[in-house]
Parts: C-alpha cells; structure tokens; sequence
DNA sequence: CTGTTAGCGCCTTCAA
DNA sequence: TTGAAGGCGCTAACAG
C-alpha cells in the first residue's frame, strides 16, 4: 500500500540496505549515490515506517511523559519543556523522537496503564510528572515496575515528585545501581528517611545506567519561606487550603508549612490540624469550597496558604463573595507562580518552581543528553514571589 | 532480550497463534485453553510488542494530537477531552489506543514536521487543534498532505480551525469524497467562499472515509455578539488588541469585530483600523503590550476587545498600570472563556466555547465512534457570558 | 563504499 | 478449535 524501501532502492537502482543507510545517516555513503537516493526519496514521497524500523532495531524513538492534569498548565509547562528538548539536540529540519504525552487524570490505575501502553511501544524513555499517589499498594507496584522497565534499558524520569524508596536490601538479585541512586533522599524524601550511608559516593557514574532518575521540587522549603512570610507579616491565624490528601506534593508542602510554624513557636498541632482543609483537587472550585469551610471553622483566620495557585484563586473568589477584602481582611498566598499569578488583581504572593527548567532537565535525562546528576536526584530552586496578596494583619486582629 | 509471544505459547503449552488469538479477544478459543494463556501471560508479565504487532498487523493504535501551546489551558482542555474518548469507548481496564501530544508551537514547519512523524508511527488518526497559520504556501501544503494521509486511511480532523479549502476540480485523480465534505463552508469560511451547490447532499455518509472532518467554532459569531454587546452598553472607542495576524482565529474574530460595527453604522474602515493592534501572540504579556500601544494611539478607547482571555489578563494589567479601573474607565473583554475568567478582578466579560464538548467530538470522529457530520463539518455554539469587566462607559467619554 | 542475508515479534491465511 | 508457516518493512552483521 504505502512505498517502501525497496521502491526507494529500486527507482533509485541501488539496494535497500544502502537507502537504509543514506537515512539513518551515521554511515559512509558515496555522495553522488546517497543524492540519487535522496531524489528518488522526495519523488516518491517516502516516509519511514517506524513500527519496522522499531522492530528490526529494537529499539524506538518514543518519549513517554505522564501528567496528572494536561488541562492545568503547571503540567503544560513542563510538558513542553520536556518535548522541546526533543527538537533542541538535533540540526536537522525533522527531529526523529516523538513525545506521547499521558493524561492520567491523577488516577492511580492510568498511570499503570499508560506505562504498560508506553512499554508496549517500546518507549524509549519515560518521564512522570507532578505529585505522586500515596497510598503504599501503589507505591509498590509503581516502583516495582519502574524499576524493572529500567532494568529492560526504558530511561525513567521523575519530575515533581520525590525519588523512589530505598529498595530492601534483598529486593533485587541484580547488583544493579538502581539502589544507591534512590537512596540518597532529596529534600522530598521521607523526614525520616535514614540516610543509606554506606550507599554514596560510588553511583555517581552508573547511575544513569537502569536507574531510576529525578529532578524534584523543594515544596517543603517553599512552603516553610511561604510560611515564614506570613508570620514576619505578623499573622497568627494561618488557614492552609490543602491538596488532595493522599499527594506527596500535598503532603510535603503541608509539612514545611507546619515546620515553619513549629519553628515559629506557633501554633499546636491541634490547632494547625483544625486550619488545614483538605480541598479534593488542584482547581479552582476545590479552592473556593475549601476556603467556604475554613472559614466556617476558623472566622478569625488573617491569613490562607493555598496548595498552589489555581486553588488561590479558588480561596480569593470565595473570601470576595464573603465580603472580605484581599489583602486588607486576609491575606492569601499560592504555589507555582504560574503565569497567570502576576495578573491576579490583587497580584498573588506565591512561590515560583521554575517548571520550564526541571522539564528541560527531565528531557535532557531522559535522552541522555545530561549526565545522571550524583545519587540520582537533582533539586530545582525556589523563590518566595511577594506581590500584593500577602499584607499585615488588620489591625482587630 | 524482553518476553515474546513464544515464551508464553511454551510456557502454556500452546502455539503462539493462540496466544495471538487469546490477546487479540476476536477469535473463538477454547475457554480453558484461554485461561492457560492469560497465566502464562501473567506469570510472564508479558506485554505486547507495540511495533512488531504494528508492523505485522499493519495498523497502528496511535491517536495524534497537534496543539499550538501545550502550555496554554486552551489547548490542554482540548487535548485532554480528545484524550478521554480514548479511554471511554472501551470496558476493559486498559484503553488500546494512546495519544500523542504534540507542541507546534505554532510553527507551519513544526506541524508538518510531526505530520511526518506521525505519519512515520502509521497513527490511526490525527487531530489537528487551534488556529492555522494562513501563509498560502504553508496553507496548500497542509492541506495536500492532510488528504493524502486521509486517502491513505488516516482519520484526520481539524478541531478549532476552518475546514480545508474545497479542491480544485482537477486536483486529485481519485473519484474521492474528500472534495464535497470540504466544500460545505462552515462560518469560518471565507466569506466570499463560493458554495459548490453541486456537490452537496451525497457525501454525508462517505465523508467518513477518506475525508478531512472538521469541528469548527463560531469565532467570527462570538466576537460579534462581543461588539454588540459593548455597542449596546453605548461604547464607541472599542479598541481591538488582536492575536497574530496570520492565524485564521485572529482573521475570524476580527472580521465579527468589524461587521458588528459596520451594522451598527460605526466606524470607517480607517478608523478600525487605528483602533487594531496586532499582539506578537497570545500571551499575556502581548496582550500588556498591544494595551500600551493601543492607549498610546487611541487615549479616548473606552472599552478593548483581546484575542483571549490569557491577552485580555495583560490587557488588564496594562490599564491598570496606567491608572485606568476596569470596568469604570475602560471596559475589557476576552475570548474563550478559560477556567481562570471567571476568577479574574473583575471577572471578565468573554465568549464562551465548548472546548471541552469540542474535543470529545473532535476525538470520537478521529475514532470513528460517531458519523461523519453532513459536509463535513460541526460547527460548535458560543455563548456570551457578561461578567464584570464590562461596563456603560464613563459620563464624560 | 555497497550488496546479500538473516532475522526482529507478531498476525494471518491455510490446513488439520 | 488449534498448529504451521510465511511475510510485514526494516536494520545489522557479514562479505565483497
């Protein structure tokens, strides 16, 4: 039905190997043949058929990238950060790997299923973005099965949520790297990861051999700094309108901001647990309600933390239909700086995770471009952002 | 290297036609022999081999999703509705089908660059979303590729943008159906589009194959009813801060600007004209931009229509930079109605698209899970939705 | 530098 | 209902 390579070597009367050769470029070829094989390409019309070419080389020029929410941009941003890494590498007008971006929709049970579909196409690589589920089962089977794609030579990347786990000493026969490479905790990891001293120093190099490979965000320290400015502003009565509960973005923000509170002398666990709502979602809605509910239980809030950005504006639009005024009756901050933040009327204090950048990170790990960075993990920075949605306290307060 | 076919067929005792046959669902097999296959295939952890099925099947289960701005909201509630009908139509816990996002970035070269890629994967359709770049030579070469790939089998729809200009009558040597299903203008047609009466009325059911289907908004009716509305408010300074000029989107809302003004009697060409500044994109920070340049031309400007929702923000921005309040001094509108619109101070005034709606019809005509439309083409309805960006002008205007 | 020759892993007739 | 066998289009040795 469609033209070949043997059409192709025919018309331009030489063998297919040699058409081969003249387009996957890496080999010597006469130039005047490898023009001839050119012309006849164009004439024809000819476009590789990548299935074949993926069988018989065993190998594939897809990059798999898993998003949470392809509609939030926060997952947009580092999509197509990643996906422009694709284009970067190459001077040729067409670049050969294809991203296949996943919307998982946050469903524990997608993210399985677009990795099983990713490995079916023999994907060369794979990144995950975003906050990762919790709950232990599926942490399990998720890591389990990174690791073993790994293993089979997939690169995996994760971008946004915090390195796999510590393997059990006895969970692999392989002495791969693999569990050095996720033993050295960023600042995501588990509070109370013991630190595998003995694991460091020697992984640097293999690392990016069958390991699993992240680029993380410091949502604990940006949660802390978020904090620690509403407590300088003097506020005392610090509402936090949380994420889904059982996310590690969630919960590692949360964690900061109580630790800075904490540090503070503020408040009591208790009294922080009865300020925290948990919103069911990242968006705007879930923000509103969220903030409803906090008010409710706490009138005497001067101030809400949101899990980020979109859910702000959520906690800004329903402190307005309450008759509050932002900043002057409460103050609000979000998480992101997204870029829709700076045209917030008021303008939204926030903290920036520089998205663009870890997606170009996650990309060039994922096509080996960059070197694995020591112990597998790489920590993007953050900035506290204050704009005008973050003020002192009024004054009855 | 990985577990194949034959692994499983040993292990269960079986050919590995059988095996094929068990995976595959369409073929009778013995019920206790199936079960044999699917242990063996679970005890294996086997996993199909994408390519080599691809290739030996010749079809593929790839969906292409070409977007202008993966990191624009606009794009991502397309793609991500495009996306679910993938997963819907089927029962089982594994969707066949993936989708590939693809970022253009707005680039004629980059778009048909992944044609070609996806091409090159033998995706089984191809949606094409957002505003085409209306450059004559880009135009013709789209359009050319788009219906060979769709007389080769390829589902292609155009989701957002114009439907293909009909062929001429001598273009294509095939007695295909492509040229009435594209000859049916919808609203963003040209204007001066000549209908091709004889063509209609016989295509609507062969349109499916091998036709370029279309699902279209009503863009040149939303920014009507925007003008109209702002006129009825008794604004007569509209400014106009347009998208990039050559992109249909810009051309269709502009020209609903201006046959809105023509039938209210009031502004002359020229004066439009001063009173339209072309933003460099979509972006916010064009939309800061084309409200400086437009204020700098047209001080006495009462009330500006943007691009879009993501423009009318910078817009927003700029005014109020200036020390203009919105809507008291000047009253702005977008377009789209993004889910941040309505949480924007004030709330903008816009039209609303089902982009939403759009996908999932854009993705179940890529699936062919429903009929071709008669001509071709669904257009999708608009709705103005008033909120508080949009006012009666100051006294003194 | 170029041609020849085997497969890559699966699907799909064709027989049994 | 199942097995055997050929080939999908391409790449990668191996010769020449």
């Amino acid at each position: 039905m469609a033209v070949t390579l043997a059409d192709v070597a025919a018309r331009a009367g030489v063998s297919s190997a040699t058409v081969s050769r003249v387009l996957s470029g890496d080999y010597p070829v006469a130039g005047t043949t490898r023009s001839r094989v050119l012309r006849a390409v164009a004439e024809l019309e000819y476009v590789v058929d990548g299935p074949a070419s993926a069988l018989a080389a065993a190998s594939s020029d897809l990059l798999g990238i898993l998003v949470n929410d392809i509609a939030d941009p926060f997952f947009g941003i580092v999509a197509g950060a990643v996906q422009g890494e694709l284009d970067s590498g190459t001077d040729d007008r067409v670049p050969r790997r294809l991203a296949v971006v996943c919307n998982t929709g946050g469903s524990p049970e997608r993210e399985l299923t677009y990795l099983t579909l990713l490995q079916r196409q023999r994907a060369a690589a794979i990144v995950l973005t975003g906050g990762a589920v919790e709950d232990p089962a599926h942490r399990a089977s998720l890591a389990a099965r990174l690791r073993r794609l790994a293993a089979g030579g997939t690169r995996i990347v994760l971008c946004g949520r915090p390195p796999l786990d510590p393997l059990e000493p006895d969970a692999t026969a392989m002495p791969g790297p693999d569990a050095e490479a996720a033993a050295v905790p960023g600042p995501d990891c588990e509070p109370d990861a013991r630190p595998v001293a003995a694991a460091r120093g020697r992984s640097a190099r293999r690392a990016a051999r069958g390991a699993v490979l992240t680029v993380a965000f410091d949502n604990r320290g940006g949660a802390h700094a978020l904090t620690a400015h509403l407590l300088a502003l003097g506020h005392r009565h610090i509402g936090y309108v949380a994420g889904p509960s059982e996310r590690t973005t969630t919960r590692h923000r949360l964690a900061g901001h109580r630790a800075a509170l904490a540090a503070h002398g503020a408040a009591g666990p208790d009294r922080a647990e009865r300020l925290t709502v948990h919103a069911g979602g990242y968006d705007r809605s879930c923000g509103y309600r969220g903030a409803v509910e906090l008010l409710r239980r706490a009138p005497e809030t001067t101030a809400v933390l949101a899990a980020n950005d979109t859910v702000a504006l959520g906690v800004c639009a329903a402190l307005r239909d309450a008759g509050l005024r932002v900043p002057q009756d409460v103050s609000v901050a979000g998480f992101d700086d997204l870029p829709f933040s700076a045209d917030a009327a008021p303008g939204l204090t926030t903290v920036r995770l520089p998205l663009q950048e870890a997606g170009a990170v996650a990309g060039q790990l994922a096509l080996g471009t960059r070197p694995a960075p020591p112990g597998g993990t790489t920590t993007m920075p953050h900035a506290l952002v204050v704009r005008a949605s973050t003020a002192v306290p009024r004054a009855g307060a």
